[in-house]
DNA sequence: AACTCGGGGCT
DNA sequence: AGCCCAGAGTT
């Protein structure tokens, strides 16, 4: 097929769609009124790098608690930062509380691509998102779908990252005047079910035809992706410090990894086993045979886990390190991000 | 342009 | 046990 004709791809995709579409929770129902702004951005942030089975629970729970923008811009901090543990990549929910304030105050969600694009948390994919499927703009989305999508029809021979221009200007060949947003939600419903990752599903799609990389029997070798580099083990300790029933937890500074969140006490994390540098105090530390692994986007952690009691009577601030005493049996609230969760999960067993 | 930033689903 | 995922912000 010549390329310099754009393909038909928007009107049999459209048809598709109309008949396959995946019931989602932020999509507006079938032939009723445009999607909720708010819903729409929600999910679209919560969705970033992060699958759509992953998203479905914490987006029923941010709905019921807080259903519109001026309800969550009035929350507090450390209950967004709590509801949204577990589900990753904590400056999201930063940006989240930052954003919806900003809303509030301006009293709407700006409609057009540019005013999107000043949002905290949102980037060229999320504001082109929004203004398609939320205000029926046409916009050019480009999320991971895409460009496995357009990859293969266009059987594109340049890596990622380095073919997202090429990538993008073919996206807007074929995007559509009139169901942007649909044409969207469609590419990436036909990525996530047909156009599939690995194992492509080619002889269910509906672009079968207009496709290169099926044509050449190639269609799961693209996106072409460069080598990764493997990734580095670190080492480090976290502390139980108990005072009764209750542990001591901190706040993470806000930047930097797991930034924000509710945490238990670590020393440093080395390239070798830090032992107990940087316990929260002198105490009788004794480090326990078990350890917690856990894998980050960029590093492999290997935790030890050390245990102490103090008195009964004791405070939570001890100098440059404040921190609150939270009851051992509803740990499970105090909204601990995975790799703490796990920890806090063996040393309750054994030191509850 | 390269790096940092989570965690679970799927094969 | 890897690879992947409705990317954004920082340097």
């Amino acid at each position: 097929m010549p390329d310099n004709v754009p393909r038909a791809i928007a009107a049999p995709l459209l048809s598709w769609y109309d008949a396959h579409a995946r019931d989602l929770p932020w999509r507006a129902r079938p032939g009723a009124n445009a999607p909720d702004p708010y819903r729409v951005w929600l999910s679209e942030v919560m969705l970033q790098q992060t699958q759509v089975a992953t998203v479905i629970p914490y987006f029923a729970k941010f709905t019921a608690r807080w259903p519109s923008f001026e309800a969550l811009a009035a929350a507090e901090d450390a209950d967004l930062m709590a509801a949204w543990a577990g589900l990753g990549y904590y400056a999201r929910a930063r940006n989240l509380l930052a954003c919806a304030r900003e809303v509030a105050r301006r009293g709407a969600l700006p409609e057009t691509e540019a005013e999107l694009l000043g949002l905290p948390g949102v980037g060229g994919y999320t504001a082109a998102a929004i203004a398609a499927i939320a205000f029926g703009q046409r916009a050019v989305v480009v999320d991971a779908n895409v460009e496995r999508v357009v990859t293969r029809l266009f059987a594109v021979p340049d890596p990622l990252p380095g073919a997202r221009p090429k990538i993008r200007a073919l996206t807007d060949t074929i995007t559509p005047d009139a169901r942007a947003g649909d044409f969207a939600q469609a590419m990436m419903d036909l990525g996530s079910g047909i156009c599939t990752a690995r194992a492509p599903r080619c002889l269910l799609c509906p672009l079968r035809d207009q496709c290169d990389g099926f044509a050449t029997g190639a269609a799961e070798t693209f996106p072409v992706k460069a080598a990764k580099l493997p990734k580095p083990q670190r080492y480090g300790t976290m502390f139980w410090l108990t005072r009764g029933g209750e542990v001591l937890l901190v706040r993470r500074p806000d930047k930097g990894l797991l930034g924000g969140m509710r945490a238990l006490p670590t020393g440093p994390w080395s390239d070798t086993p830090p032992g107990l540098a940087d316990a929260p105090i002198a105490a009788d530390w004794r480090l326990l045979d078990d350890q917690v692994r856990h894998g980050f986007t960029h590093f492999n952690l290997d935790v030890a886990l050390a245990a102490a009691t103090i008195a009964a009577q004791t405070g939570a601030d001890f100098g440059t390190l404040k921190g609150e005493w939270w009851p051992i049996a509803e740990i499970e609230s105090a909204g601990l991000p995975t790799v703490f969760a796990k920890a806090a999960r063996v040393l309750g067993r054994k030191h509850a």
